[in-house]
DNA sequence: CATGAATTTTTTTTT
DNA sequence: AAAATTCATG
């Protein structure tokens, strides 16, 4: 531990031995915030505390996984054991499973995701009866969960409603609530809020939890939103050993409720808390480090920090203007090309704004047979015949859950159609009763009843019991009860299309195959957990780890991880800042994610600007972004004001559209 | 009710 | 340009 302690700075040790009381660690971007929470832990445990004792909280699960394993690495594996690691979510859905019950969640209950989400408040809607011109299901989505995260209740929203909108939106997320209660179904954003619920209302179990948990750890804390905020205050308790790592420049989830003034006020919340700045940065060379000092200093309202070089001198960034998205792929591509003679491809990374510009990116490493990851992108769960099975299974889990229901009652079609489903709802509704409850009773064709009368037979009969360890058993007797093979021979003509579909669903079995053997004790509920909640990464990038490979990602999906050589691509007004973001006024938070951007890179830095980019297949001129002017030191021309300021456009909404398209 | 064609929308970011 | 949704037809 001595040895450990001193390869630490002297105030990244000063935050790892600073055990008690509240601690805000404000660590700039690479100094070592990952080693002081991970070191911390390991001190914590040399101390004597057992590990049962310490509860570490990440944001995504990939670094809830690399925390463990580096706490693992320093302490061994038998002392790490007890030790409790997770994302919020993942931490929030355990608990609900274990104690929701007196707050009346279902321990059965099963998680809908997003799309699911948006399912459901499309047929919230339509329940309504209101058009869905009125509102956009996506637009409601996102201000339902803002006002979930704000902790509005439906209540309070109408309360404070002032146009038909509001009231609507208001409207809209009582039912959904109401619609998501009745199915025992959870939203992402409803595990923290019912567990909240929990540490309110049951003392117990609160108690239970504050008793255990003596020593707390909360990374990337300036992406806390406010239940988050308080759940973490509550589970401190009145001993209040909380430790918060983060840094406010970057914040980049505001648009998810995460609240800055969360880190920013840190010190007002737990009076007397100690607070660590942490200044060395230990992975960028200095010309880097500049930059992004540069661009982030545009930014009021901050903690406030000077980054200071550890590594010295490095090749300047690099900036390029080029014709438009195709040429700027060619050209990083050709420039990747030159650099892996000397560095591998997983050495080098290709950042964007928006998941939508990895297409050019892509096309071009295919034409040159360059291997690369796309992280984040299209989850393998997100394909429909997995979303198919899945939909199936949760409702085995969970025979009330009406969104999957709904999802798979005509698929494969049994003569359930449009008509039959709508006719069934609005009798669900008038009755209080779930939809798959509503079809006996409602009048619709004999055919339809009778086939809802098998589903349900089918289901009450794989369902019956929760197969634990006989899972593959299960799912492989439900494929063969709904004949989905054969649906997919029915749907795709085409025999290798079909083929890849089928393996998808394979590889759903290969995946309970291989949760069940590493279970100790496997319940089909704790597996589409695991699947909801880690849904993107755990076996999927596997395959293609071995493999050298170069990055491709989100500014978003880039945060925490660290390549020598980076390309920051789209570096455009409308994109990076976001058109919406600036129509918003949220350009500091766009600011931020450039800061993220430039940060990943540790000895090399290429941004690159388009002057044309296809948007919606149509082609349209771009300014270079603000920030690289902020970058250089220089006033944006005089031309830029006048060009940046048409983007806007913002609430087309009326469906006055005179204006037909010229086509191609 | 199911199917394929026509039309509309999508791209900001994610647990 | 692609995906999702709506429409028209069998």
């Amino acid at each position: 531990m001595r040895q450990l302690l001193a390869r630490l700075n002297p105030e990244q040790r000063r935050a790892v031995t600073t055990t008690d009381g509240p601690l805000l660690v404000l660590a700039g971007a690479g100094t070592g915030k990952t080693r002081v929470i991970t070191v911390r832990a390991a001190y914590l445990l040399d101390q004597g505390n057992p590990a049962e004792s310490i509860l570490a909280v990440t944001f995504t699960n990939k670094a809830a996984r690399e925390m463990k394993a580096r706490i693992v690495g320093l302490v061994g594996k038998h002392a790490a054991v007890g030790l409790t690691v997770g994302t919020f979510h993942a931490f929030c859905a355990r608990l609900l499973r274990k104690h929701g019950a007196p707050i009346g969640v279902p321990p059965g209950f099963t998680i809908c995701d997003a799309s699911d989400q948006l399912a459901a408040h499309k047929a919230v809607l339509r329940d309504l009866h209101v058009p869905e011109a009125t509102i956009h299901p996506r637009q409601l989505v996102a201000e339902v969960s803002l006002l979930k995260n704000s902790l509005v209740n439906p209540e309070a929203a109408g309360e404070s409603a002032v146009d038909d909108r509001d009231h609507l939106v208001a409207l809209a997320y009582r039912r959904y609530g109401e619609h998501l209660r009745r199915a025992g179904v959870l939203d992402f954003d409803d595990l923290l809020l019912r567990t909240l619920d929990l540490l309110r209302e049951h003392e117990p179990t609160a108690r239970n939890l504050t008793d255990r948990f003596r020593y707390l750890m909360v990374d990337e804390y300036q992406d806390t939103n406010g239940p988050q905020f308080e759940i973490v205050r509550r589970l401190a308790g009145e001993r209040r050993n909380l430790c918060v790592v983060g840094d406010d420049d970057q914040s980049i989830y505001g648009w998810r409720g995460a609240d800055v003034k969360n880190i920013l006020g840190f010190e007002r919340q737990f009076p007397g808390a100690t607070v660590i700045r942490l200044e060395t940065n230990y992975r960028s060379k200095e010309p880097i480090l500049a930059a992004a000092n540069k661009v982030i200093g545009n930014n009021p309202a901050r903690h406030g920090k000077t980054l200071r070089a550890a590594r010295g001198e490095g090749s300047p960034v690099r900036v390029f203007g080029v014709d438009d998205e195709e040429r700027e792929a060619r050209n990083v591509v050709t420039d990747i090309e030159g650099r892996k003679t000397t560095s591998p491809l997983k050495d080098m990374a290709v950042l964007f704004r928006a998941a939508a510009q990895s297409r050019a990116l892509e096309a071009a490493l295919r034409a040159r047979a360059i291997p690369y990851r796309l992280v984040g992108g299209p989850s393998f769960f997100d394909r429909k015949e997995v979303r198919d099975v899945l939909a199936y299974l949760k409702l085995l889990a969970n025979p009330t859950d009406e969104v999957s229901f709904l999802r798979i009652v005509n698929c494969p079609p049994r003569g359930i159609g449009k008509s039959t489903i709508d006719k069934v709802l609005a009798y669900a509704t008038e009755h209080g009763l779930g939809a798959a409850a509503a079809f006996e009773n409602s009048e619709i064709p004999a055919k339809a009843k009778a086939a809802a009368a098998e589903l349900k037979a089918t289901l009450a009969r794989l369902g019956e019991k929760d197969p634990g360890p006989r899972l593959v058993n299960t799912i492989r007797a439900l494929l063969d009860a709904i004949d989905y093979r054969v649906e997919l021979v029915r749907c795709y003509a085409d025999e290798q299309v079909r083929e890849q579909r089928w393996n998808a669903v394979e590889e759903v079995v290969n995946f309970a195959e291989n949760y069940v053997r590493r279970s100790r004790g496997p319940t089909l509920t704790e597996f589409l957990e695991r699947l909801a909640l880690t849904a993107t990464d755990d076996e999927k990038d596997d395959d293609q780890k071995d493999g050298d490979a170069l990055t491709l990602m989100t500014l978003h999906a880039a945060k925490g991880l660290e390549f020598p050589h980076v390309y920051l691509v789209g570096c455009e007004e409308g994109l990076l800042p976001h058109d919406k973001s600036v129509a918003t006024d949220q350009v500091e938070e766009e600011r931020r994610l450039m800061y993220v951007g430039i940060t990943r890179a540790q000895d090399n830095l290429t941004i690159t600007f388009a002057k044309s980019r296809a948007k919606f297949g149509r082609r349209a001129e771009r300014m270079p972004s603000r920030f690289l002017y902020e970058l250089k030191g220089e006033a944006p021309p005089k031309t830029w004001r006048a060009a940046g300021q048409k983007a806007p456009a913002e609430r087309p909404t009326k469906k006055a559209n005179g204006r037909r398209r010229s086509r191609r």
